[in-house]
DNA sequence: AAGCGCAACAACCGCCGCTCA
DNA sequence: ATGAGCGGCGGTTGTTGCGCT
């Protein structure tokens, strides 16, 4: 309908890109910008490239203030906090962090932090097993494996660097929220139904309820946008209450409505069932020897067999109050 | 020195949602 | 309202380099 074909592919070239290459569309796009076509580009520049290839170089490789390698023990932290909240979402993640593409932390994932966390994590089971790593009260921070420790969050709670960041609220019955900017909380809430709107201060927030029609299960978020914090709330009005805060520090904290004495319904059942293999991986990389995952058929079973409650695991959490962030009920 | 296996990284592929004509 | 193009994203594959035997 009048736009312009994409790439021809048979008249494409693949492969490495050559410095030439490079330097040619470097240079276009600092002095003319994109163009808001990507698939015009190549043309107007003069390479064999298609405009998606074009593309992932230049937000890959060639874009100004880009880190490659050396991730440091704190961005492996966040890289593996910020997986088990939200799953492979390598664009989310890559936002929190500064200088760094999603492909390149897609690909430290794959090849070394899985592996890394898989071995700590076999490691810690082993140890269970043996008895010799008991998980219930009484652990060491210097025990907690420290890629489910967090101390990016120095300004939350300098006192204790072993903060988890996520905490095991499951997937499996909350989508997991998170913020990356003004647009994404705006883009989120427009989408499950929210009304945007801005006070006279400047101050953008969106209240919305909506209901999810396949649970029953009602989703009451509020999210808010002032100075330097940017903040999401989701409570999920299952029969426990359960809720889960979010806050601009990456820190996801399962909070239960009045008291805390009780995991949420759904490990009062110790019991939960899950077909995605990717939110099993990264319950699995929490759990550990907390939980069993049998598969069996199309479903999964995930068996907590230690009957750890939520008064025990919140030793092995601290809940921040500083930094602006609040419970909202 | 050659062959092999593995790790790391770059790039491609295909799908999906949004936009535009 | 509809369908094609585009951009973005996640998964996968290909290539290269290194270490070990």
């Amino acid at each position: 309908m009048g736009r312009a074909p994409c790439c021809d592919k048979a008249n494409v070239k693949k492969g490495p890109w050559a410095p030439e290459e490079d330097a040619k569309l470097k240079a276009y796009i600092e002095e003319y910008g994109t163009g808001g076509n990507w698939i015009a580009l190549p043309q107007k520049i003069g390479l064999k490239r298609c405009g998606k290839s074009c593309r992932l170089r230049w937000l890959n490789y060639l874009r100004p203030n880009i880190k490659h390698g050396g991730f440091s023990e704190e961005e492996d932290r966040l890289i593996c906090s910020l997986y088990v909240s939200i799953g492979s979402r390598w664009s989310i993640i890559a936002s929190q962090l500064p200088g760094r593409t999603d492909n390149d932390i897609k690909n430290y994932w794959n090849t070394r932090l899985k592996k890394k966390l898989l071995g700590k994590q076999r490691k810690d089971q082993i140890y269970r097993r043996k008895g010799d790593l008991p998980m219930k009260k009484g652990r060491s921070p210097s025990e907690i494996p420290s890629s489910i420790v967090v101390s990016g969050n120095e300004n939350i709670n300098s006192q204790d660097p072993y903060l988890p960041v996520m905490p095991p609220v499951p997937y499996l019955y909350q989508e997991p929220t998170f913020v990356s900017d003004h647009t994404s909380i705006r883009k989120l809430l427009i989408n499950l139904g929210g009304k945007f709107s801005s006070d006279y201060n400047g101050n953008q927030s969106i209240n919305m309820v909506s209901q999810f029609p396949t649970d029953n299960t009602l989703i009451d978020l509020q999210a808010s946008s002032q100075d330097d914090h940017n903040f999401i709330a989701c409570s999920t009005h299952v029969s426990s209450s359960s809720s889960m805060l979010l806050n601009s520090q990456y820190n996801i904290l399962p909070i239960q409505e009045g008291q805390s004495g009780n995991f949420p319904s759904v490990f009062d059942q110790e019991l939960c069932y899950s077909t995605n293999p990717q939110k099993l991986d990264a319950l699995e990389f929490f759990y550990g020897g907390m939980c069993e995952i049998n598969t069996s058929g199309s479903s999964s079973v995930i068996t907590c067999g230690d009957s750890m409650d939520w008064g025990e695991m919140s030793s092995l959490i601290n809940t921040p109050t500083t930094n602006g962030a609040s419970c909202l009920r």
